[in-house]
Formats: structure tokens, C-alpha cells, sequence
DNA sequence: GAATGTAATGCAACCGGTTGCAAGTCAAGC
DNA sequence: GCTTGACTTGCAACCGGTTGCATTACATTC
């Protein structure tokens, strides 16, 4: 009794027909008919336009599943990213929607929470019904990553996997450019505000500070801002004021923007008495004051992710790509000269 | 030639084992293959035991789509929304998940950009292969949202069809005690920046404006900001302080943020000179001020729904449902006292 | 007019699972 | 010892499409 007609939502008593009954009806074949809406090409017009007006009358709709089953590709693709919530993601989702949409794909979008765990069972329920994933900043260890590699074309979003195709938001540049405009506004003692220890990111973000500052003699204190968030941000800066530096460089935008609340708090005035620089651009103007930030075309990565994981679906594909892309400092009013004495109290 | 081992990225060279193989190196049939997966109970834990060593061994994972087929239940269910990027969807979209996770489904997303066609070509797209749909703000007509609800469940957030099962966020109680409030500080004429026309929402908040100020003898100029964002926000405040009034409540949060810097842009000071309204209560106290705005808990809506969808699904539903949220007004300091005097030059 | 080629359609196997029903096994009950 | 029933497993049909190959019809060529 798996069929009843009159429940599950399945139409109101008229069950949902299939190819055979469009067969039956029109009295061409079942192969007939699957070849009218897959092949039309090897058919005579006149056959394909009277196949197509009998299933128009009986409201008949090639079932996706079945034909996935038989041709082994379902038009699905999953996009698993840490945490939809994040200012971070949605442009990215967006983009990466836009670009599966163009080519006529589904796509499954999971939300990790950070969690390995997590995104584990994600992957293992979506790996099933889909021709391919995206893995934006994923925190699965390299073991399973590679595993999953081998079952379906994958492609990783800002984690740095040899031998696996990934896209790259290469902040460092953007970042040495933070740090040279900070140490020319005269800032000698500065905070990296720092994100998670597992995202490849904030590593990457991380040693670009270290190793600019050190080139240009500037200190660098570390202040952890985990989970990296507005609240995390906004209790950095009591820290951050206490340890005397001058000027802060966020993870990112949120960080930063919490940071700048937490500030404002303390009576601490931006820019006239301490520099914010935030990461990855996506708060825009909206900041107050609006915020000087490494900008990271964010959006381009899922377009370009979904991009690879076409051209690895259709085969196309020979070798490894590790794709970068490009940042550059944006100064805004967040940043500006150091004070020329801090009063510590 | 549809299943070569050695093309499309599955495997290495080893083909991905079916319940044949399983069965075969087992030496039990494929129906008890099945039920060790499936329906455990009916078989000898040692026979379970068995097949799950094999599979193991072997790699085996049911094939979903081929489940799906013979079952009829995919597990997937549809969200689509108008814009991921609106910061009023994310926490919508992040509960759906997790709801839907909860119950081992998995979610397709969609995203129309306020496109009746688009989201058309998505529905279309998505039916086939999930269980049931969540629409969040439809922008399709009537006629078709009828029709796809008798082809699976369906559940509308903030769009009011009767006879399908919807979730709305009621935001009158609230902007009427905005617009209380509004007039208790002394504004006797305001303005309402619109959103989308086709929006249930934005017709839900203009007529609460429209009955409270008249109640409340206050003058309501309406101020379009088309499509909502920050920019056309913005851009409405020159429009808005040519006209004199003295406060503005906006269609959305993301509109209110815009105004706020539009205004600043004019130099007129929020709240000494004017006072603005939001809605959502989606940016917290991100905003400079933290703007008073209408609080609707948006991401319960996603959850709720997700909820209703699922009771739907499993049949056991009867009538048809209109879940109400509730909505309160939450003062920070984007409002205050109506300038004495306005200046008019 | 027979041989050859080409285009349209049908046959039947297949994709990888699920499941109603029947068959077989074994212990308990009479 | 035979019947009964519970429990475990297998058989085979089925889900709704796709597709390699065979068949048929018809046009072309010699």
C-alpha cells in the first residue's frame, strides 16, 4: 500500500502520472515518451508535439528521482559553510546559487556550526544525492576530506588541501597593506584580534600580520576573539585597551565592528585615539565610524567554487587547481594617526 | 557505457559496491542486505552484524536517490527565500536547518531575488525531488501557490493565502507601539519608508502605521526605498527631511541603517534632530545609534515552519493553520524627543 | 527491381534499492 | 509425533525513468 492516492499531499484523489500512462494515452511507447522530453532531437516534431500535449493535459512531470537513478546524475550540488548567520556567507551563498542556477542545478545548502561532527553528517547525508560538493572553510580533518574527494568531485573554499581543487581568499596581501598603513600613521604597538585556531584564514591572516610587523619593527600582541562574533569582539576591548597598543587588526568585520562597540564603551575614541581594521569587507559603510577592512570579494569565491566543481563534474578537469584570489586594503574612518601620547594610567 | 568505473570521480578505479555486491560476498539475498539497513528488527543480530562487517568492509552506503525512488520519501525538503543576503534571513534560514536537520532531512535552498519567475523556475526545479516546501515571503500570484500546494505540502511565511498553512510575523502590535511611542515623544508628523508593494509584510506595516498615527492624530507621509537596502535608505533621506517631518520608521531594518547614514551625511543628529524606526530587529545594537526597531523573533519563523511542514508531511494534519508571531517594540537610542522647533529654511 | 542507407520507434534490460508474500526452520503445545 | 505459530530469510515484482540494440518503413542508388 505504498501508493494511496489520497494522502501524503499527492493531488486529490488523482494520483500522479507517470510515463506510462503518458504512453498508454498518447499510444506511443514509454521509450517514446522519455525521449520526447531527454532526446527530442531523434523524434519527428509531430510525435514530440503530440507526446508533450498529452502530458500537458495529464499534468505529467518527468520524475527527477527515477531518472537520476538511471542516468546517475541527479543535477545536485551541496554547499556546506560554517555558519549561514555570518555576515560572511550569504553574499558568498548567494553567488554560488546564481552560478549552479545558470547551469541548472539544485543545490543543497548545510550549515556546519563549527562543528566537525557536524558537518561530518552533513556531508554524509548530502554526498548521496549529489554530483558534487563545496566545502566553505570546513573544519573536517584532512583524512576525511581526501575520502570524500574520491566519491564525488569536491571543492574547498579557504582551506588549503594539496591535491584537492580549492579557492583561496588570499587576505595576506591585504593584510601586510593593513599593517604598512597603520605603521605609517605612526602606530608602533598593535593587536591582532584573532579567530579560530582551526581556520585556515585566521592562520593565514595571522602570520601575514606577524611577518609584516616584524619587517617594520611594529610589536604584535594576540588577542583571541573565539568564536569570532560582535559579543567576542565587543569584550576584546577591554584587553585590548589594558595592554597599551595603539591600533587593533580584527579577524574579521564582525570582530572588528563588535570591537569598535566595545570601544565606544570604554569612551575610547575611533580614530582619534585608537585604529580598527577590519577583515573581508562585508559590513560596507555600515560601521560607525565606517570601517577600514581587507576586502576580499568574498562573493567571487563561492562564483568560482561552484565554477571548479562544473568543469570537475563534466570531466574537464586535469590536474589540482588552487585558485587565489586577491584582496586589497579598503581605508575607510577607522584608521588613523597614532596618538601622540598614550596616557596610561 | 553509463557506469564507467574510471570517469565522473567516482572511486579510483573501484566501483561504488550496490547492495548486489553486499549481498553477494555476504551470501545473504539483497532483501536481507535491505532490511539491515532498513528495518534492522526483522533479522538475527548476528545476520545484522554480519552485513554490516561486509558492507563496511566494502564501503557500502545505500543509495539514496534509489531509496527515494521505491519509497517515495527523499527526506528533502525546499526553503526559498527572496534574498540570502538580507540579514533578515539568515537566522531564518540557520533555524529551518537545524529543525529540518533535526529530523534528518535535508534542505534544498533557493533564492529568487524578489523574481516571481525566478522562483517559479525554482519551485519547479526543487518539487520533484523534495518532500515539501517552505516559501519565505512569496512573491508568485495565488493561483500558482495553490497549485503547487496540492502537488506537496507547503508552508508560506509571511504571505497570507487561506487554506495553506502559513507563518506570519505579526508586526502591527509593535509598530503601533512604535508609532505610540513616537507620539509620546512629541512627533506629530512622520514618515513611512515603504518596502516592496508585493510585500505582505510592508502592506502589514503601512496600515499599522496609517491606523495608529490616525488614531493618534499624527500626519504619515509615505517615502518608497525600492528594493529595501541599505542604499535606497539611504538615498531616502533627503527626500525625507525635505519634507519636515521630525521621525521616520522604515520597512526593515537594513532600510532604517541606511537612513541613519543618509542622515548623517545631511548632518542632522539622530536622535537630537530626528528619530528613526526599524524593523526586524535584525542588526542588534550594531547600528550608530542602536536603533529602536520592531523585534519579531524572524528566525522562530523558519523554525516554526520547518515544524508545521513536518506535521504536514507525517499527515497528521487537519485544518489549515495561520501561526501567528508575536512582535514588541524595543527602545534603544535612535529615538528621542521631537526637536522643539524645526528649523525650515 | 534489388540492394543499401537512414530515420523513427519499440523491446527489454537496467539503475539500486524496498516490500508483500511465501517458504523454511525450530520450539512449544497437545 | 504432529500441529501450530513465531521468527528469519528469500523470491520476485515494483518504483519511474533511460538507453543499447533490433525492427520497421521509407527514400536513394545502381
Amino acid at each position: 500500500m505504498k501508493r494511496d492516492p489520497d494522502s501524503g499531499g499527492e493531488g486529490r484523489g488523482s494520483v500522479v502520472p507517470t510515463i506510462s500512462q503518458v504512453a498508454k494515452v498518447s499510444g506511443f511507447s514509454r521509450a517514446t515518451v522519455s525521449r520526447a522530453f531527454s532526446r527530442p532531437e531523434m523524434l519527428t516534431e509531430e510525435t514530440v508535439r503530440h507526446v508533450k500535449e498529452v502530458a500537458d493535459r495529464l499534468g505529467y512531470v518527468p520524475n527527477q528521482v527515477a531518472r537520476a537513478l538511471s542516468t546517475g546524475r541527479h543535477g545536485n550540488v551541496a554547499l556546506i559553510v560554517t555558519d549561514v548567520a555570518n555576515p560572511f556567507f550569504p553574499p558568498l551563498i548567494r553567488a554560488a546559487q546564481l552560478r549552479a542556477d545558470q547551469a541548472g542545478l539544485c543545490v543543497f545548502l548545510g550549515n556546519s556550526d563549527e562543528d566537525p561532527a557536524r558537518e561530518e553528517l552533513l556531508v554524509g547525508r548530502f554526498i548521496g544525492q549529489v554530483e558534487g560538493l563545496v566545502l566553505a572553510s570546513s573544519r573536517l580533518d584532512e583524512a576525511h576530506i581526501r575520502r570524500y574527494a574520491t566519491r564525488r568531485p569536491l571543492v574547498l573554499i579557504n582551506r588549503d588541501i594539496e591535491g584537492i581543487t580549492r579557492v583561496l581568499i588570499d587576505t595576506a596581501p591585504g593584510v601586510a597593506a593593513a599593517i604598512a598603513h597603520l605603521a605609517e600613521l605612526g602606530h608602533r604597538h598593535i593587536a591582532y584580534v584573532s579567530g579560530p585556531t582551526t581556520s585556515w584564514s585566521n592562520q593565514q591572516r595571522r602570520n601575514a600580520v606577524r611577518r609584516e610587523a616584524e619587517k617594520r619593527g611594529l610589536k604584535v600582541i594576540a588577542v583571541p576573539a573565539r568564536p569570532p562574533s560582535y559579543d567576542t569582539g565587543r569584550l576584546a576591548a577591554v584587553q585590548i585597551i589594558a595592554s597599551g597598543v595603539t591600533a587593533a587588526i580584527a579577524f574579521d568585520d564582525l570582530v572588528a565592528q563588535g570591537l569598535l562597540a566595545g570601544l565606544a564603551a570604554l569612551d575610547v575614541e575611533v580614530p582619534k585615539s585608537f585604529s580598527v581594521v577590519g577583515c573581508d569587507d562585508v559590513l560596507g559603510e555600515t560601521t560607525y565610524p565606517p570601517l577600514t577592512t581587507v576586502s576580499a570579494r568574498c562573493a567571487d569565491a563561492g562564483d568560482v567554487a561552484v565554477g571548479l566543481l562544473l568543469s570537475q563534474m563534466s570531466g574537464g578537469m586535469s590536474g589540482e587547481i588552487r585558485h587565489k584570489l586577491n584582496s586589497h586594503l579598503v581605508i575607510r574612518a577607522s584608521t588613523g594617526p597614532a596618538p601622540v601620547k598614550r596616557r596610561s594610567r
